[in-house]
DNA sequence: AAAATCATATCATATGACAATATCGGTGTC
DNA sequence: GACACCGATATTGTCATATGATATGATTTT
């Protein structure tokens, strides 16, 4: 099974090829600005000699990042570093290596606004579609949510699941796409404050996730939308309050 | 410039170099079933042989594929087909596969939905965020929209420009990202029947996104948001009555 | 001055070899 | 007979080198 951002974060970075390792740093530094956008990077043979790698290695960790729209190759110019507008932000990696530089305050907030728009849809899909064993699952994730043991880590990482399963339940592949994005929103969430902090904190967020259930099993649409809404809501607000406590950007 | 869908779909398949007709071809096998999902496809030495290429290029043309998610190589095993969910199905070349089988119904109903949540939500940001210039510039597009010499080819991509323009005013990279999903609906409906077909149809389609770029204009969110959601109501329709006409799928 | 040509730098492709890795099957022991 | 160990083996991963294709920019020609 694929690590996603959040486990690959908290358990450090995939090192396993030196593909791998070439790909991952390339990326982060273009990410970062390291190699602006729309300037030429370094040619094939001087790439390869700063990574210690083959030109083949290099020439298919090149290919992994043209994959993911970060450049375009074209003979006899250069690799260029096309516009960010280019670059395919629900891509898994890509939302990782922007995590790396430090916790954008924007970057989050696009984030939310992206699952303001997305999951609501999902969850009043869901209400729909969802059949009667998704959704007692989704509601096991919901209760298991409460668990006041819970850490901050598992308590990502059950959230997580929790949201992938409402994607799953709304019928619509293009929903679970979504789901390395929604990891990059709870990575991010998770990094700058949890609500595993205290008891209350718990017990509210598993309450709010099981409304949602609920409304699905009703299969009240409109209900669903609603109280997914609250959640994001309230996943927002708390990354606002810890910005500001800490206006600084966190070190990945 | 990079040629997205819509142009590529209609000008004829790019075949510059032999690594993107190997990962064309391939992505297409495996879009289609070809080689199932969970299945082992072919070693390296073979398909190179198959696809009359070096190994290098082969191997290319996997971490390609490998970077959209369709596959994962295992040392050993050989490379398995990842199961559909993994799949980064807002990635550019996935959706442009996915209509080489033919137009499948549900999936142009589920790009529908999808568009249904986020449209809406970049047209009430960009009622927020847009300036002044980004707003004329809209406009033009949607008037542009009405030029009765319009084909059915020329009106799609007159849409496509709008929708990525209200994207752009958005100022949420995000929504930008969305882009080649919008290309994908209009190249589904495109080749399923053009508004262009009459004058009338032009005019309504035109007057639609007038009003859109109107509600951004005087800031309202919410008649920005409802602007946005009649004119995808109507595209999807669009796609239901041509559907009922022709109940089989329409070759690629 | 404009057009055609050529040199050159960079990516694209090919080939052959070796290394790393994980399965499978054989071997031996209990 | 069951189980643990271990090596043969097949597949991907990496390397080094050579040649082809292509687009730029300087050079030459008209």
């Amino acid at each position: 099974m694929k690590k996603g951002p959040l486990e690959t974060l908290i358990t450090g970075v995939d090192t396993r090829t030196s593909h791998s390792q070439v790909v991952d740093v390339l990326g982060r530094a273009i990410i970062s600005g390291e190699f602006p956008v729309g300037t030429i990077l370094p040619g094939d043979q001087d790439l390869a000699m700063r990574f210690k790698v083959s030109r083949t290695v290099l020439r298919e960790a090149m290919k992994t990042l043209a994959a993911k729209g970060l450049i375009v190759p074209r003979a006899r110019i250069g690799t260029r570093v096309t516009a960010r507008n280019q670059w395919n932000l629900f891509d898994s990696d890509i939302l990782t290596w922007h995590f790396h530089n430090g916790i954008d305050e924007d970057f989050l907030t696009h984030i939310s606004e992206v699952r303001m728009a997305f999951e609501p849809h999902a969850a009043a899909l869901a209400a729909i579609h969802a059949t009667e064993a998704e959704i007692s699952h989704m509601m096991r994730l919901a209760v298991a949510m409460g668990d006041p043991a819970h850490t901050p880590e598992s308590l990502a990482v059950a959230d997580l699941r929790f949201h992938l399963a409402v994607a799953e339940a709304s019928a619509n592949p293009f929903m679970r796409s979504v789901g390395s994005l929604i990891e990059a929103a709870l990575v991010g969430i998770f990094k700058l404050s949890s609500p595993a902090a205290d008891r209350e904190g718990i017990e509210d967020v598993s309450r709010n996730h099981i409304r949602i259930v609920e409304q699905i099993s009703r299969r009240d649409e409109a209900g669903a939308r609603a109280a997914m809404e609250v959640v994001i809501r309230v996943g927002r607000a708390r990354v606002r309050v810890a910005m500001d406590d800490v206006p600084q950007t966190v070190a990945g």
